[in-house]
DNA sequence: CGGTGACTTGAGTTAACTCAAATACAGTGG
DNA sequence: CCACTGTATTTGAGTTAACTCAAGTCACCG
């Protein structure tokens, strides 16, 4: 259940097994959620953090008019809320993308980790941290046409998924609808139907419905301006 | 030379006078800049984390062609690469974008701080999930107009310095060209004068120069659609 | 008082938008 | 198996916010 979020963070830095067990320990049973629902509702004042077990879900603000602007998506061993654990009101809601699998963990535990664990409060900040830096590519992003930025998002998209073990030869499921990922990139699904079409005809990518396999890696990246290292602080310290 | 930080953290909520003078006591020596110096590399690997006593920097990402797009602006009181504590290699740059005073401390003795005082690290830990939520507006401004994006940003600035004691009357100062002001938002700087005489047309804010009067916060704040919510975490836990 | 950088204004261009319609596709009931 | 229905995607055509390039104005400083 929390197999995805051990085994990702196992790749930045050694977990014990005792913290292994910690972990675990915390988090309550498993909950399933249709699409479309609110993880999270915006402003939330939880008192549990919440684990995404498998799906994928989008974190959202509000602008005028209830047009919803997004500042992340999570995939399969990302907590969702792990900001409310530090402050007691959320500045966002997440909304199930796909039908969703959570698990939770109340801040009480988590907070008696922080007291108790120094490395794995280490672990868990450093979490907080590589969000701070997927905004930040995504704010780079903004700065880049329509081709780039859809070429971005994959790129992030396939390594993130990697991470939790979801890719196989460059293949991967994403099952959005146009219009949702044209929500995410924060242009119109018209604009987007004609991006995607941009993109595939560069080759480096076959996209079927919600099927995505990427056909060359490097083009892809480069036409997203997109440089991994931000999500690959492997192994290196905490 | 720390008081703006340990004032800012005490807004946020009571640090112990044994944690302030811990962190009084990680601080090195002042250094002095000057303005369009790069206060940290892009992509380096810093063995300090660095903290703003005075002056504005940017925090930067770089796209092809050398131009930058930036993700944050800092202000006195703030840490400008924390990230590094936990991360070895940062993703972004920072510039300093007026004259700039800073004073370090090395990852070391921090990384002490985390091992034997929980609390203080919660309140680092927090420092770096508000820097996400800044993101995360910075995000939200991205689907608004020109003008709403300059009064969210105005309304941002407002609130940060008023927390380091930077606004007396609801006037400041921002000492920041056109042509900077037009980078940090991600326009051109023709776009930004008109969109600064389209702001001052409203009546919300005096503008001249260099100093900065809010004349109408209430409509400076409608016209960014910006919510303080996410900068006041007051007292309310950690 | 002339020069340099900062700001403003003008005019044409473009990427992305809106509105509208056409087409593909998936699931359902007959 | 096929027609039917609703959703998803694609294409077309006109509009707009922000862009570029260029020129003009302002203000301060040596």
């Amino acid at each position: 259940m929390g197999d995805r979020l051990i085994s990702k963070l196992n790749l930045r830095d050694d977990l014990t097994s005792a913290e292994q067990d910690i972990l675990a320990d915390v988090l309550g049973p498993e909950r399933h959620h249709p699409a479309g629902v609110d993880l999270v509702e915006p402003g939330a004042r939880p008192d549990h953090v919440t684990l995404l077990v498998s799906g994928f879900c989008g974190r959202y603000g509000i602008l005028r008019g209830g047009r919803r602007v997004f500042s992340a998506i999570n995939v399969a061993g990302d907590f969702i809320d792990l900001f409310g654990l530090l402050i007691p009101q959320l500045d966002y809601g997440v909304v199930a993308l796909t039908p969703c699998v959570t698990a939770s963990a109340p801040h009480e535990k988590l907070r008696r980790i922080s007291e108790d664990h120094p490395h794995l409060t280490r672990m868990l900040w450093l979490e907080t941290a590589l969000e701070g830096a997927v905004h930040r590519e995504w704010l780079l992003g903004m700065g880049q046409d329509a081709v780039g930025r859809l070429a971005r998002f994959l790129c992030e998209i396939v390594a993130r998924l990697d991470v939790a073990g979801l890719v196989e030869d460059n293949a991967f499921e994403l099952p959005l609808t146009q219009t949702q990922l044209s929500q995410i990139l924060g242009m119109t699904s018209v604009h987007l139907s004609r991006t995607l079409k941009a993109l595939r005809a560069t080759g480096s990518v076959a996209w079927q419905g919600h099927h995505i396999q990427i056909l060359d890696r490097e083009r892809l990246m480069a036409a997203g301006q997109f440089d991994p290292t931000y999500l690959r602080p492997y192994r290196e310290a905490v």
